[in-house]
DNA sequence: TCCATTTATATCGTGCACGATTCATTTCTT
DNA sequence: AAGAAATGAATCGTGCACGATATAAATGGA
């Protein structure tokens, strides 16, 4: 590809789409998690752990593509909250583990019905969703060097 | 939509993808910024300055989805390096504008160069990456409050 | 075994991002 | 024209995110 076919408008880069829809949907997950005393990174790090408990610290940052440096701090503040506990591994004495209290796991209840609202608030249908879904996923995977 | 009909995996959470996809994009971007001395922020808050030069932080805000407490210090910082000048607008004594200074404006010749290697890194398509980027404004437009 | 290397987490400093608040300026109302 | 309301930036405090560095535990090789 040639530099002159190379859309120059900020609003044709590829980065700017997603650099403000990402903001966009922190935004509007906001208000519900907000009910919840949670940020949207503590929300989706629930999500991991709802799927799988007892994970360690670097299986979720794996999962999010994210520095342990990030993740750390985050966890802790889970824990103070107390929605989750941090163990070290008995199998692995560098690991911490990762695991849902009662009141972590009861958060879950609430998920389905904000997943929900905000589906309907995007006023996309659940094909176009999917659709974008694959499309973030494709550009994920490409650009990890791995 | 009922609740049962939502996707309750992490990984099919409308969420998530863009969530991962636009930190991946934030972390394949920072080497080629580097080396201009620039954040992925940075950058794209000059893309908007190279396409109409002498904005108001308000307009730029506007135009990113963000506060201008965000981007306050943010220009500063752009300030700072020597990219652009801030100044008080002669009709509105409250507005500050945003000029290129000749540096900032030498910048853009790097942009192309970088955009180009940032399409071939990802492995998509040209026209999946415009599907994206319509799906990307749909879903932004439509959670806007406004 | 012993020591080098790797791995898992944590710590620190910088920059982004938001909401709440403040301050100055402009605009609206009357 | 005067006070009220709105607007544009800036400041402050909290949390996210990264890279660089540190520390401790596990692994590997001689």
């Amino acid at each position: 590809m040639k530099h002159a076919d190379i859309p120059t408008r900020a609003d044709d880069l590829f980065c700017y789409g997603l650099y403000t829809a990402s903001h966009a949907v922190t935004r509007a997950y906001a208000p519900h998690l907000k009910a919840l005393g949670l940020t949207y990174p503590q929300y989706i790090t629930l999500t991991l752990l709802w799927e799988e408990d007892g994970r360690q610290v670097n299986a979720l940052a794996q999962k999010l593509g994210m520095e342990t440096s990030t993740l750390t701090p985050l966890v802790k503040r889970l824990e103070a909250m107390g929605h989750v506990t941090r163990s070290k591994s008995a199998l692995d004495g560098r690991a911490v583990e990762v695991r849902l209290t009662d009141a972590g796991k009861a958060l879950s209840q609430q998920a389905p019905a904000v997943t929900a609202c905000m589906i309907g608030q995007s006023g996309l249908s659940v094909a176009e969703l999917e659709e974008l879904q694959a499309l973030l996923f494709k550009l994920r995977d490409g650009l990890q060097p791995r």
